[in-house]
DNA sequence: ACCGCTACGACA
DNA sequence: GTCGTAGCGGTG
């Protein structure tokens, strides 16, 4: 008889429950088995197997140690594989059993046979310039061995034919590539590229495939024995692949590698480990870098590692940016122009003029923010969530963005009976309403997840712009991302001070990527490309060095103000949500009992960390339950993970109440 | 007496 | 998470 150790697919954080084996054939760490748990069955993961030695079992009395109910056939995590997870649960502070199972797609008995993509390997036309060259030799020179690398490469730059060429010398040497993407529904462009020049198979990993699809993509990551690529969204750091060469991760600063629920990791980070435990390089890359990212390879011992393409590719030259005051604009010479002052709308009018594209950008769905009574002030809320309704037009509703909240469209107040309801705020919807008056004869789409909800659509969209059937294209960050528009030379990008006031520490940040982003789809074949940002700061530091494509000075000012606020890159930071359905409840158990526990850990053991909170969530009231917040800063990383851990095990959380760990978080809010 | 809801604790 | 049980109030 044989006893091992397994962790559970359980959210428990214990370090694995003993079981036994009655009869051979005796198992390995790595092997995935079903175990009784409670009244019911669950799977679990064989992570010991000598454990009849340990003082555990020695101290367990026999009746509560249970018999492996089965052996699960084909399904083995690699040393690599519970490596990684390992290292996930130690530093996120999450059940390890649940984690390698919120990981793995679905275990299929009999599997739907999937079509496989093959590149078609056709000849490069271009050859990459002396930038480009000296990023791709430079990797490929240190290609033995873990090491990181950061392409800071404006947008245009070429940074695509770096990564194809990195691809083809791993797949040259007979090994495999993973190269993770924000979403990978919104680039079809790349992947045709990649399979245009390739000679491999080319397998894209997302949400949205079936379980088969998957599942065989799992195998084929495990077996397959003619090199390929991996390409996919941050789930995909997952994928087994064994013999990899080098890991790739585009766009290294977006929030989409971040998981915000279950275990909420960061790919990047996730990917950063993997690359170490395989040995490989991983390159990152982005035309508006982390501010971490930055500082880290700024540093004068990382600086050989960071690539700067300060120019565009070919003949093209970066936008000229235009910042337009919205401050100017007297609404009665604005009459039906509103939310466009009469200087935005010209520039429009002059790009159509002249034949060419044009896109807006604008961070907001739907036709108006919310609604208030004109008499009494009276605003409609969410009654799940303590958040206005948004108003959508076409669809004559008002919903909530967080919950499924929706109604129609009310024609008075709810408070006082006022027939009169005045429309606050804009979205995609509005603004496209608004260009169409303006342009008539024009043909004005939205590019938006309203209006685009699967991928046919969005092809069908995009081809329609390509080929010319589209004037204008009114969008969110959807528009954004990676896309490649030949024939527009003009980005109009309103509202987008609503994001630059935000109260998180990073909204500088992510305003500076994401019109940097949005400006980078401005003439990416020409040399006269042009932005044109209507704000209500037009005097702001963060504008004004996005207007003389000062990316050093956004950096250099940012990292100061981030230094100055005990932020990160500085401090390690992580986030505690607790949550219940009753407010008072956890009102009273935050200030009663977490806020002083986790003070007295801290004064008496863990003095390196410093507490902010317990305080409301930024919003306190989601789908119906209310959030509350612990902020931990530090230096000292090995103490704040002690804290935690000293914490949890302290720490008895009352029926109600859950809570979530939150390492290294995106946002404070 | 019986049903339905939810609160609570265990899980090897 | 998932399951069973205990406890509560409402109904017949």
């Amino acid at each position: 008889m044989q006893v091992v150790r397994v962790a559970v697919n359980f959210p428990q954080k214990n370090s694995g429950l003993l079981y036994h084996v009655e009869a051979p054939p005796l198992l390995e760490v790595g092997q995935v088995v079903e175990v009784p748990l409670g009244k019911r069955s669950a799977l679990g993961c064989v992570i010991g197997v000598q454990e009849e030695n340990s003082e555990e079992y020695k101290s367990t009395p026999r009746e509560k140690i249970k018999s492996i109910k089965e052996v699960m056939k084909d399904w083995v995590l690699s040393s690599d594989e519970l490596k990684l997870y390992d290292w996930m649960a130690q530093y996120y502070h999450y059940a390890l059993g649940q984690l390698i199972f919120d990981c793995a797609p679905n275990h299929l008995k009999r599997p739907r046979t999937v079509q496989v993509r093959v590149g078609d390997n056709k000849e490069l036309k271009i050859s990459p310039n002396s930038e480009q060259q000296n990023v791709i030799d430079k990797v490929i020179a240190s290609q033995a061995g873990f090491r990181r690398f950061l392409i800071h490469g404006v947008t245009g730059s070429g940074k695509t034919l770096i990564y194809l060429k990195l691809i083809q010398n791993a797949i040259k040497n007979k090994k495999n590539v993973m190269f993770l993407i924000p979403e990978i529904n919104l680039t079809p462009q790349l992947i045709d590229t990649f399979a245009e020049y390739l000679d491999c198979e080319i397998f894209a990993y997302h949400s949205e495939l079936s379980d088969s699809e998957k599942f065989m993509m799992w195998k084929r990551a495990q077996d397959n024995t003619s090199p390929a690529l991996f390409l996919g969204v941050r789930s995909s750091v997952f994928l087994p692949v064994k013999d990899l060469g080098i890991i790739i991760i585009d766009e290294e600063h977006d929030t989409s590698f971040k998981q915000e629920d279950r275990c909420p990791y960061n790919a990047r980070d996730v990917a950063t480990k993997k690359a170490q435990l395989h040995q490989v390089p991983i390159i990152m890359g982005s035309a508006t870098p982390s501010v971490e990212n930055y500082a880290q390879f700024h540093k004068p011992e990382n600086k050989e590692f960071l690539f700067e393409l300060k120019n565009r590719a070919g003949n093209a030259f970066l936008p000229k940016i235009e910042l337009i005051d919205a401050r100017s604009d007297k609404s009665d010479e604005n009459q039906g122009l509103w939310p466009l002052v009469p200087k935005a709308k010209e520039a429009l009018a002059e790009a159509l003029a002249k034949g060419e594209q044009a896109l807006v950008f604008v961070n907001r769905l739907g036709f108006a923010n919310f609604l208030q009574c004109k008499e009494c002030g009276h605003q409609f809320n969410c009654p799940n969530c303590a958040i206005t309704l948004r108003y959508y037009k076409k669809k004559n509703q008002l919903a909530c963005h967080h919950c499924d909240y929706k109604i129609s469209m009310p024609n008075q107040c709810g408070a006082c009976g006022c027939m009169t309801l005045m429309q606050k705020g804009f979205g995609t919807e509005k603004v496209q309403e608004v260009l169409q008056g303006v342009f008539p004869d024009k043909k004005i789409e939205r590019f938006d997840r309203e209006d685009i909800k699967n991928f046919k659509q969005l092809e069908e969209r995009l081809g329609n712009f390509h080929n010319g059937n589209i004037d204008i294209l009114v969008g969110t960050q959807m528009l954004s991302k990676g896309h490649n528009f030949e024939r527009v030379k003009l980005v109009l990008v309103l509202g987008i001070d609503g994001q630059l006031n935000f109260p998180d520490f990073r909204s500088p940040e992510r305003v500076y990527q994401t019109v940097t982003q949005v400006a980078g789809r401005s003439g990416r074949y020409s040399q006269d490309g042009k932005v044109v940002i209507q704000t209500f700061n037009p005097d702001s530091p963060l504008f004004l060095t996005i207007e003389k494509h000062e990316f050093h000075q956004f950096y250099t000012d940012e990292l100061e103000i981030r230094h100055l606020c005990d932020c990160p890159p500085f401090k390690r930071l992580v986030m505690i949500h607790f949550s219940s359905r009753f407010q008072d409840r956890l009102i009273t158990h935050m200030n009663q009992n977490v806020g002083p526990i986790m003070q007295q850990l801290i004064t008496k053991n863990f003095n390196q960390v410093h507490l902010l909170g317990p305080r409301p969530a930024f919003i306190e009231k989601k789908s119906g339950q209310f959030t509350w917040s612990l902020l931990l800063k530090t230096e000292d990383l090995s103490q704040l993970h002690n804290l935690l851990k000293t914490f949890e095990s302290n720490y008895r959380v009352p029926s109600g109440i859950s809570y979530k760990i939150d390492v290294d978080p995106y946002t404070l809010m």
